[in-house]
DNA sequence: GCCGTTTTCGGCCCGACTGTTTTCAGTCG
């Protein structure tokens, strides 16, 4: 379900696209975008906050004039003066402003000029070549706008990390096979680790006078099926599967600037260019400068060190206080990928899994040098699963008694992924989940129940005194569908109050929970649990996107449960039953 | 609209590419 964060700050961003196109103050208009940025980032419904007593001009950002809309919010579930903004404009100009290459003025010019309202009138419009005589447009533009309204532009899609892999991978080989390449790495959103890219970015250094060969190369592609921009420094793609493709090109000695530039986020970049000139400095693609002087440019190092701060790593650069913690020298040591040690949510034949347990635990200690593995079968009421009953649960702990004898050398937990019944009582009888190892509890089925319900139903189950950790705890699935609606704060505390874990499911549609709530889950002393969930070895891949989102979530290796070895591992799950 | 041990007013990141334009505005990253 939507947060009403969201809602909110969706509000403040739709302000900023009125007031843009009514021609306002640009800083202004950023300081909507801004808020909006900064509101979406709480884990907390700032709504809830405010009702205890929060001020909101306590976050960055938010000043005496936008905490007092954000107060009119709280209680009318409205702002009057955003309201009243709607009606300053046709509302359909909104929908002109999501077009490619149609920013604010163009659209403001189309209104005043031309009396466009929507997208309908502009499609006649540009079809009637009026556009073309407006100062400012011409053929080409008339041309590019009957384009965009035929692409499907209105929703902004956002893709799944390897899905917006794979689309790069051509590519990086291309690349790879240039001698004239220097050096090459994906930057932007997929290099900060977030769950889903809007696009993929790809910094290439090279000689200058190679650029062009190099940029003509990629566009000559033949996965390419668009080309939106082609100069020498700075050429984007739209490839087969529709993904936009961005590349730069700089010189070697830029490396790190341009890296730091590309890899973003936006909000980081501003940051850092603000403090450069407040020391007189200026940073860009290229390097920091002072005058003329290039103070540092060929790593990202010795820039962040140039300013007296410790580096970041990639999945930090949100805004969300590295810098302070940077100028402390106090940035989060973040869990790695060689610090997971072992598996403690996955399936196999004996639900819905693709492979016998035999065999992919196999793979897991030899392909993978995972030192556990809990078997976690779903239960008898996900009959689509093929899920255990009572029976099938005491003969699978048989199997796996077999199973540690013929496949030594790695700890082999039983265990199940238990639904959560309505009612919030467990699929499976307490005699049966006290003889097991792990005991998982998910929401499966009953999504629509109402916020409270869910919650209700959720801190319930989270009661009993054998489960082990709650699975994807809000249910979402990435560029399908929104998580069921639930109070995942008091998930969060009731986990810290019980003493259980919360997972990081890292299944790419899934990567449940996010960032933000690891971050807040972690801080309220919730170990988290990282898991693929597979249901065969090859799913164990998706173990790097986890590790991204858990290092998104500032988490460090202390914070996740799979990095301990087995003692302290069998110690820390016997500390959450209770009975 | 926000923000501040140089400021409570006057700043607010910086640059590539395109298409329109005889020098640059608009859009995007
Ligand atoms: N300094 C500066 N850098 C920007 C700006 N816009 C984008 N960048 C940099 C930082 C971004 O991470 C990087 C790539 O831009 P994208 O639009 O692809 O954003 P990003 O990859 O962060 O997110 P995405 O998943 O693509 O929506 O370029 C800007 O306005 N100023
Ligand atoms: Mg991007
Ligand atoms: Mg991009
Ligand atoms: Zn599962």
């Amino acid at each position: 379900m939507e947060h009403s964060n969201a809602a909110l700050a969706r509000q403040f961003e739709q302000a900023a696209d009125i007031l843009e196109i009514l021609g306002e103050n640009p800083f202004r208009v950023r300081a909507y975008r801004n808020a909006a940025r900064v509101i979406n980032d709480q884990p907390q419904p700032i709504t809830d906050r405010v009702r205890e007593g929060f001020d909101p001009a306590d976050l960055p950002g938010i000043g005496a004039d936008l905490a007092d809309k954000i107060r009119e919010f709280t209680t009318t579930g409205h702002i009057a003066w955003i309201d009243d903004l709607r009606t300053q404009i046709p509302a359909g100009l909104l929908e002109l402003l999501r077009l490619p290459g149609v920013g604010p003025k163009k659209v403001r010019a189309l209104w005043q000029e031309l009396g466009i309202t929507d997208l309908d009138g502009l499609r006649a419009a540009a079809e009637a070549q009026k556009i073309q005589a407006l100062p400012g447009f011409g053929k080409k533009t008339e041309q590019n706008i009957l384009k965009a309204l035929s692409s499907d532009f209105l929703q902004e899609r956002r893709f799944l990390r390897p899905v917006g892999k794979q689309a790069v991978a051509p590519f990086l080989e291309l690349l790879a096979a240039m001698d004239t390449v220097d050096r090459f790495e994906i930057a932007g959103s997929y290099r900060r680790g977030r769950e889903t890219v809007g696009d993929i970015d790809v910094i290439i250094t090279a000689r200058e006078t190679d650029a062009p060969a190099i940029m003509d190369a990629l566009v000559a592609h033949p996965s390419v099926q668009d080309v939106l921009v082609h100069g020498p420094g700075k050429t984007s793609v739209v490839t087969e599967l529709d993904i936009q493709i961005d590349f730069r090109v700089v010189a070697p000695e830029s490396w790190g600037a341009a890296l730091l530039y590309f890899t973003g986020s936006k909000a980081h970049n501003i940051v850092l260019r603000d403090r450069a000139r407040n020391r007189g400095w200026k940073l860009n693609e290229f390097g920091l400068f002072d005058g003329k002087q290039c103070i540092a440019s060929k790593t990202e190092a010795e820039i962040y060190d140039a300013f007296g701060l410790e580096t970041p790593p990639p999945e930090l650069r949100e805004n969300r206080g590295e810098f302070e913690a940077a100028e402390q020298h106090n940035l989060p040591r973040l869990i790695c990928i060689e610090d997971y040690r072992g598996n403690l949510h996955a399936h196999s034949t004996w639900s819905d899994g693709k492979q016998t347990l035999h065999d992919i635990i196999t793979a897991a200690r030899d392909e993978f040098h995972y030192s556990y593995w809990a078997a976690t079968d779903h239960s008898k009421s996900l009959t689509v699963a093929n899920g255990l009953d009572e029976d099938r649960v005491l003969q699978q702990i048989d199997e796996i008694a077999k199973l540690r004898e013929t496949v030594p050398g790695i700890e082999i937990l039983t265990g199940i992924e238990c639904d959560i019944l309505e009612d919030g009582t467990l699929d499976l009888p307490d005699e049966i989940l006290s003889r097991l190892d792990v005991v998982i509890i998910a929401i499966h089925s009953k999504f629509n129940l109402s916020r409270k319900a869910q919650t209700e139903r959720m801190l319930r189950a989270m009661d009993n005194p054998w489960i082990t950790f709650v699975a994807h705890p809000t249910g979402r699935l990435l560029t399908r569908r929104e998580g069921y609606a639930i109070d995942i704060e008091r998930v969060i505390r009731h986990a810290a109050e019980r003493g259980c874990f919360l997972e990081l499911n890292a299944s790419p549609w899934r990567l449940d929970l996010n960032d933000i709530y690891c971050r807040e889950a972690a801080a309220a002393g919730v170990p988290i649990t990282i898991n693929t969930d597979a249901h065969h070895s090859r799913d164990l891949n998706n173990l790097e996107h986890g590790i991204a989102q858990a290092r998104r979530g500032w988490l460090r290796a202390d914070q996740v449960i799979n990095t301990l070895p087995v003692p302290q591992l069998r110690d820390a799950i016997r500390r959450t039953k209770l009975a």
